[in-house]
DNA sequence: CTGAAAGCGCTTACAG
DNA sequence: CTGAAAGCGCTTACAG
């Protein structure tokens, strides 16, 4: 069954048949687009995406990147990832768009794979500042990011990521610690963990504190990890009484390698950790963490993409989607003695 | 940039730049492909896939279905399903193929949706039964079902429901339990539930007992569902010691409910889970769990699926992949007194 | 409001 | 080993 079928059924033209299909009722009487949907309804007729893609050279579909570790890494292990992608699926879903996805260590060598599907828009989570040039100067459909820092013109979605720290060290400030550990990616990346660390920095400066160099403990931002990262944390500086940790997987790692340490959260060490996810609450005790709004950065980008795909024209923007501390119980009060 | 620029720019016909590409070598001499090849690459060429879809009839796409339950669902609030997932879009995309996913309540309107696309193979997670008449009816490309039970002859992967129910339970047994509850979906549903049921009621014969109907809870399986299943289970009879839970995530939010209702995991009752996530130690008791495989699910979902696309011909196959206990501290070993 | 013609960028037989 | 021709199933101006 293809449109000439139906034309012919429906003794019309293709031509006719199209603007059925694609909602061009100014362009067709209302008994030829009754008759023709009831054929097509009979005959369970489905329009060809590759032909309407190629004729058209629009796709209906969104490119979805998400970046991975290794060859044998699947993007399960980031239940970040995660939940913005399924938030977007559903965004697309409803926007009647087709969501195609790829994990990939350098955004490179997707340019030719969404090229080649004419996609009209893709979403790229996680790329880093010299993936977006190539990126931006060699795809011509719409691109939004998230969580990336570039000076180019862009679209973006991201946190305060300043602010995320800064509460982060106020939070545990408040809650009388004093030696406060850190624990993620290396201090001196750039973008998303800069940030952070200046506003941690920050907030430890009002206190006349700082980050003691031997509580920085560095390491990837996942459980494993983790579980190493908490056995160290445990056997490091008798001082420390709090950790912050880059990401709410990382935390729960390092509360697993404290308790195989013998120690007991948050009565000998507090965490604290970053993103709030809801498997906060799997753990015992709750992780409080640093909370973003991940329904709301996949809103915006889903918003600002269509935006781009219908006006047919970039948006260069920097949307800051805020941060907040959701509290758990991983946190103790320190009594000033 | 196409075909045909290409095939000038090398001084030939748009066939012999196309069998360069199709890789079908015996068809170009050894210069000719170089200097294709070169040409190719000097002008970042990609080929137009929807134009190779449509003239060919296949398009490397792999359609991915995932069952939601409403409108503003989405799958991460099952990291059973995102796992699986995740390790499907890792295998195919070493195949070289393209995934598209797509979250529905109904199969049935997923159809039109991948026939649009040409899909050259779809695989289908937790389809039931009376879907599947009306999705193999009306589709001509390979489908590969995850955890489906169906009359049908269909290639499916699943585990075995039954074996993990009676190891669910005989474990309890084995730790002196003999008051076991049941929480999940309700009891007389087909399939995997069923099965699993099948499974708890044999192994309780055994040893002369059966699941009492007191000690059964119904609930969807997620998170906050748990929750109020474990404060029921709190204030429920007395003499329950241990509850069979349908998934993982279910039992952190029963372990959940059963904290906040000043119950002790294990000590004042035992929980195990279903599934064998790593979310299990993520909680404090870690979760005693019966385990599937998921990667081998994941591998054989596409090695099947590649199998009949490649062979063109469809296989009736139901694998039935091993389950085990995979041991948290959820469980409590009562001694006979 | 309707349709004939051209074209989107490929691949598939088929002929040489 | 190479290429001319036809066709995949649509949409896009354009003419009426």
């Amino acid at each position: 069954m293809n449109l000439k079928d139906i034309a012919k059924l429906a003794g019309v033209s293709s031509v006719t048949v199209s603007n059925v299909i694609n909602g061009n009722h100014n362009k067709v009487s209302k008994e030829t687009i009754d008759k023709v949907n009831k054929i097509i309804k009979e005959h369970n007729y489905v329009p060809n995406a590759t032909a309407r893609s190629l004729a058209s050279k629009k796709s209906r579909i969104i490119g979805v990147v998400l970046p991975y570790v290794g060859m044998d890494e699947d993007f399960s292990r980031s239940p970040y990832y995660t939940r913005i992608l399924a938030l977007l699926e559903n965004y697309i879903r409803q926007q009647g768009y087709y969501m195609m996805i790829r994990c990939t260590g350098g955004c490179g060598e997707v340019i030719p794979l969404f090229n080649t599907w004419n996609v009209d828009g893709m979403i790229i989570l996680g790329a880093d500042k010299r993936e977006v040039k190539e990126i931006i100067g060699s795809i011509r459909v719409p691109v939004v990011f998230i969580d990336t820092y570039a000076e180019s013109k862009i679209a973006n979605i991201g946190i305060d990521d300043y602010k995320g720290g800064y509460l982060a060290a106020r939070y545990l400030l408040s809650k009388g610690h004093k030696h406060i550990g850190y624990a993620g990616p290396g201090i001196d990346s750039p973008g998303v963990i800069g940030n952070r660390i200046k506003g941690i920095n920050d907030a430890l400066a009002e206190k006349d504190l700082h980050l003691d160099k031997d509580l920085i403990f560095e390491a990837p931002t996942n459980y494993e990890d983790g579980i190493e990262l908490g056995k160290k944390i445990a056997f490091a500086s008798k001082k420390i009484t709090a950790v912050v940790s880059m990401s709410d997987v990382l935390a729960f790692g390092i509360m697993e390698g404290l308790h195989l340490s013998g120690l007991v959260v948050p009565d000998d060490i507090s965490v604290i950790g970053f993103d709030g996810l809801p498997e906060c609450r799997y753990t015992t005790p709750h992780l409080t963490s640093v909370s973003q709004n991940l329904s709301r950065k996949a809103l915006l980008a889903g918003e600002y993409l269509f935006k781009m795909i219908k006006d047919k024209k970039k948006i260069a923007v920097n949307e800051i989607v805020d941060v907040e501390i959701s509290e758990g119980e991983s946190v103790r009060t320190i009594r000033p003695n």
